[in-house]
DNA sequence: GCATTCCATCTGGTATACAAGAAGCTTGCA
DNA sequence: TGCAAGCTTCTTGTATACCAGATGGAATGC
């Protein structure tokens, strides 16, 4: 009883570590272009924002730096990393890699994972009932991420995430356009099915044509897409600018 | 003239951090077994170990903790994180999987990279002027790392050096046999052979028995050298209490 | 008017103080 | 002697103070 009691009591009172929380926002603003790529901040402009001291703000800074996404130098502040295609391009190839061979493996298994199945059944869905929600590309992310969690490599499955959520900022771009959407539905269901039937060369193949295409496709549109959120802040801006004036006066 | 002494004067007075020093050393230890996997520590050990406050130390174990070689538990203590010979296995994996992936573009590559002929020279040597230094797996690491990052992928190359380096600890352990040491030389020489020829299908068969000889034979001493190694460690710490009850009379 | 120098200010790196949970020891009791 | 409650101590998480380098602009010399 005063177990059951303690625990329900720690359950709650241990609130998340700060410096998650922190690191989880800052990664969300940077995924939703309210930092753009380029932007100068400081450690006190976050520290402002947040409400938290310097040290979870550092942690979580040093967190996103190792992972790519923002970089320091020395006194001079922080930087949201600019975006860099060559590496995205790499990454891509990356991801070509990791999930060729998740299916490789996938296909000598006697008895495939039950969540083949499953994807099988989400990306076979007739035409007229399929979504266009931009969300999709986090239904996207997942088909390929359990794809190679699959495979059974955990760690594998570990830097294929890592690798997937840092082209995850550019991929949903991709899924603002109608004919991508369809070619995605229609890719995945091909790739499943071959997967199922054990074709193991050909769904490789298919599988490195469907990233080629998402990689290709996201490169044509990024930089438009980067130019508009510009104008978008840039905008806000003036228009927080002007707030300042009226309350000057 | 001022610029010169001025950034003279920045080169000598740009210390390297403190966090970065602490993060080198706590690694090296980890890797001489000074710190053995399972070994409980606190903040406050290694801040008095490096005359550096808790700070820069909190930094470096951050880093650690994010790259797999140790653990925080909530308020209770760091350790080393224990082997997990599971994931040394599935870590063996992701570097066949890199490496081949490496080869094949190798072979595919008109003109190879001139490390690829470095390479070919150092590991071609006769039997009887072979080094049989343990820092010969440096070099080891340096042949596979080398190769993949001659690729030209530098996300993938940084990928595969974290996951050598991940595998490093246990993959010296390799070195201290002659026979596995010959070995290496003998199939270092035929894996570049095979590239030059561009016989991708053959280079990569051959790195992938070479990747799996070394994990099997690394997988059979790595118990008996930790087990070596934690009496080693105690057998310290026993000299180290004698002193002190010696100090204590 | 222009360049240069110097200084106030801002930055991240480091040290330290404080908070709160976890663990182990001590003490009291049965 | 066994055991449990409570308290002390030790732990990491967080906040803050201090330091030195980097920067930008104002003041100064030409």
């Amino acid at each position: 009883m005063n177990q059951r009691l303690s625990s329900l009591h720690k359950s709650h009172s241990r609130r998340p570590r700060l410096a998650d929380h922190v690191y989880a926002k800052l990664k969300k603003m940077i995924f939703d272009f309210e930092l753009i790529p380029g932007d100068h901040f400081s450690e006190a402009d976050v520290v402002e924002r947040f409400e938290a001291s310097r040290t979870p703000v550092r942690e979580a800074l040093q967190r996103l730096q190792r992972e790519g996404y923002v970089e320091v130098r020395f006194r001079s502040g922080w930087q949201v990393r600019p975006f860099d295609f060559e590496v995205f391009e790499q990454l891509y190839d990356v991801r070509m890699v990791l999930e060729c061979s998740a299916i490789e493996r996938l296909c000598a298994m006697k008895r495939q994972p039950t969540v083949i199945e499953e994807l099988s059944e989400f990306w076979r869905i007739p035409v007229e009932k399929r979504s266009h929600d931009i969300r999709l590309s986090d239904d996207d992310q997942y088909f390929h991420t359990s794809l190679v969690a699959a495979a059974g490599n955990a760690e594998m499955a570990s830097i294929h995430r890592d690798v997937s959520e840092r082209i995850h900022i550019i991929r949903r771009l991709d899924f603002t356009q109608a004919s991508r959407i369809e070619a995605t539905f229609d890719e995945h269901a091909e790739i499943i099915h071959a997967i199922r039937k054990q074709h193991g060369e050909y769904a490789q193949q298919l599988m490195r044509t469907h990233i080629a295409a998402s990689r290709d496709e996201v490169r044509k549109i990024t930089l438009h897409m980067l130019h508009e959120a510009r104008k978008r802040h840039e905008a806000h801006e003036d228009e927080e600018l002007v707030k300042a004036n009226n309350r000057g006066r």
